[in-house]
DNA sequence: AACGATACGGAGCAATGTTCCGCTTTGTCA
DNA sequence: TGACAAAGCGGAACATTGCTCCGTATCGTT
């Protein structure tokens, strides 16, 4: 047997344009759902948000964890895409590293779900983290980096210590409904920020 | 309301025997079935392993993690205890330190579950993780002296090294059937056995 | 022995996971 | 364009599991 399957240079016939579609729905559904629910939400309230069937899931992501990942790399991608987009419009530097934090917590949500749904394949889980940082610290490099110029927070932060601080903020986020992280992100933030000329 | 309740010195009429008889068989019952099906196994395989209904198991542990936890503690106990018995009883020092080890790794799973089911509070974590080593170091110390002291093993380990070694061996136990962890241990241990003179 | 307190068991209900198959949509080819 | 096969969809139906509730059994005390 030489190589594996798959191959066979055949086009095979690209997927059907609805279930492309179903299939990006379902992600973002399945990201939104994640969010206010938690990893573990019912997989039925995952296809009512999304307004498709469950065989419809089954059929796209096999397993919870596929699904997990599946969204976990397309959030990493939205984040990604997100920084230069929200630099460009917001009104100040500042403001567009405030939103883009936003956008990563809700991120790290579905990170730390993710982490429990791959208990174990370590190895995969780590491909998946150097994934993550590979693509977003030059992003929040770049948003930090922007303010600094500006003069809105003061410069010697480094892109990967405010993510894994706020990665750490945003641990035990189910626990307590009383602990909620977007505060003390919040307050983080406004420790960053250069002290305004009164 | 001066302190809290639970207080006014009354014994509270101490327990029904055959209340205290059931919480130790759960216990032990539990930590099998945690073994053989991992700490998300069925509420009714547990309550039918340890011949009891399910009833019986949500009064004495509301909630799984209650169970879980309660299975460990016990464990760290059994495991602190079994060391010094081992010791007397065994061939020899180092095949105490390999009976040891394999109730250590029993021990492994109810400890990994354990980390998930209690995914978010890490301060509660923290402390049994801080009891866990406190209790069990110096008991692994003594087996790993014991047998250097024997000449059966090469010095230089400490506990702490090794238990940290096994422990990640045992991470990613039951994602591959494939993989299994004792037999990785067991090579570790071998290689700390001293040359044989041949 | 009698009685109240305590604990037990497991049927039953609710929530969720997973499968399966008839029906619909899509893409292709004449 | 119309027809047809393949691909995909939806959700009912079944399976599994969590959790509660209450009649019954057991225990400890008087």
């Amino acid at each position: 047997m030489p190589a594996t399957g798959q191959s066979e240079g055949r086009p095979a016939r690209s997927k059907r344009a609805d279930a492309l579609r179903n299939q990006q729905t379902l992600l973002t559904a399945a990201a939104a759902v994640f969010v206010t629910s938690g990893v573990n939400a019912p997989i039925r309230e995952i296809a009512a948000r999304a307004g498709v069937g469950m065989g419809t899931i089954y059929r796209h992501f096999p397993t919870r964890a596929d699904l997990v990942v599946a969204v976990y790399r397309h959030q990493v991608e939205a984040c990604a895409e997100a920084g230069p987009t929200l630099l460009a419009n917001a009104d100040s530097p500042l403001a567009a590293l405030r939103q883009w934090v936003d956008l990563f917590i809700d991120f790290l949500v579905t990170k730390h779900g993710l982490a429990n749904a791959m208990q174990s394949d370590s190895s995969g889980f780590d491909a998946l983290h150097t994934y993550f940082l590979d693509r977003l610290v030059p992003v929040c490099t770049q948003l930090l980096d922007a303010a600094v110029n500006a003069g809105e927070i003061r410069p010697g932060m480094h892109a990967h210590e405010l993510m894994r601080g706020i990665g750490n903020l945003c641990i035990g986020h189910d626990s307590d409904p009383r602990y909620d992280p977007r505060r003390l992100v919040e307050l983080l933030l406004r420790g960053l920020q250069r002290p305004q000329s009164s």
